[in-house]
DNA sequence: AAAGATTTGTCCGTATGTATG
DNA sequence: ACATACATACGGACAAATCTT
């Protein structure tokens, strides 16, 4: 095992980052599960074909993250970090999913602007192109820490008071109840993986280059009628979504 | 709009490729999809707070890649990429469901071993922790191009030529119906996001730094034995997962 | 159709940062 | 700590292609 590859020379990155880098990835799937630490520097130093303070400045940059753990006369430890995980089933609701594993839940509206539903957005909802929609930005926390920050579109002639709902009651299962939706169903959700904007980077309090989940979701009322289009975006090393296919 | 943030000096990464990554990581959130092009040089220069060479650095980079397309006189246009949906139900195959896209699908044998159950394992296959394990790493291929790739566990007492039947028939499904099992369902999925660590890069045949989709599954017989249980690796810029949730 | 503004392409030179031995 | 080699970043000037007036 411990497959690195080599340091390329002229890819704008250092050779210490591009080590560190490499370090990070191996951690994340797991490659040092079995040990809990990582090789020896002399190890590493001959692995990556570089010199040996190249290696010390990459092991000591993932040290000061917190990711490593150096001990003297024994190695460099790996620290865990555990995921929240994320309920995604037909009646999925923010706050429910993640309240189980007793988190306390919070949604918080960022800001909303009022549009014309261009192509994507009428299909979703069911609407003709250039029908009046509401956009909100939330960001979901649990415990505090922000997890989520979600941008949904809702039909401005349905729900006029979304945002003012929202905004007052912190959660967007009881803005929906004060406008007359009791219950409803997720009725298609579509994940990707990307890396995260500026702005999400700073909604979700991230590290620059900081992976997340996009989960594209369609809500819709208990007759079938299409009530709310959102963009999810998850932090990934905070948040795994688990797909429950067992009663279908 | 155009949210940048400030590059860091000194941080080990170069600002050519910095910038590389903002501007790469801006089109993937849609910040420019109204105008399908990249902001003037020099407006780029400004905002980042860099030479305009530095940011010609950069777009010379995505350009490479084939993310960008200059086009002298009149500016910088973003190429669009095109994700394939790979449908997640109770029902998913691997080459069912990226087939009905009109997709040549194909699943090549890389490797295998045999190994003892560790706890997580014998948890998802209902086994004894020690039972006798067949571990399969295999590669999956959509019109020749590689979008995925699975680490998956079979139970050995119950399919012994689970390497063998894979690696002939180039299909998981066809192995199981070889050994008796002529359906399956998937009973559980957890999704989480990552950059691709060395190996998947190699046989994803991914840019380093990648951000990869990690689906742990397992699936089971239709008496509720469990059969399989694997981690597959997405390439996140080429495919997208749609989850048909379940009516819990 | 012509002129000017905008935007990318190329050349020069200089100073600083990175990795090695 | 030092010397060397090379990549990175900056600054300026001008050419070439495209769009606007």
């Amino acid at each position: 095992m411990s497959q690195f590859s080599t340091i390329a020379r002229h890819s704008g990155i250092s050779a210490w980052k591009q080590i560190a880098d490499q370090i990070s990835r191996s951690i994340s799937s797991g490659e040092f599960d079995d040990t809990g630490m990582v090789p020896p520097e002399m190890v590493l130093a001959e692995k990556f074909g570089v010199n040996r303070h190249t290696v010390r400045s990459a092991i000591a940059s993932l040290a000061e993250e917190g990711l490593l753990k150096r001990v003297q006369g024994r190695g460099t430890l790996i620290e865990k970090r555990e995921r929240l995980i994320f309920p995604i089933t037909r009646r999925t609701r923010f706050s429910e999913g993640l309240g189980k594993q007793g988190a306390e839940m919070s949604t918080r509206l960022i800001s909303y602007e009022e549009l014309e539903a261009t192509q994507d957005i009428a299909d979703a909802l069911a609407l003709p192109p250039g029908a009046r929609i509401l956009r909100l930005r939330t960001v979901g926390s649990a415990d505090g820490q922000p997890v989520s920050t979600a941008t949904s579109h809702f039909d401005k002639a349905r729900f006029p008071r979304m945002a003012e709902l929202v905004g007052r009651h912190h959660s967007v299962t009881k803005a929906f109840a004060a406008q007359g939706v009791d219950d409803y169903v997720r009725v298609s959700t579509e994940v990707t993986g990307r890396t995260a904007a500026v702005e999400e980077e700073a909604y979700l309090k991230l590290s620059p280059g900081s992976v997340v989940l996009v989960a594209l979701s369609v809500n819709a009322d208990l007759e079938g009628r299409r009530i709310q289009y959102s963009r999810s975006v998850f932090a990934a090393d905070k948040i795994s979504l688990k797909l429950d296919t067992a009663s279908v």
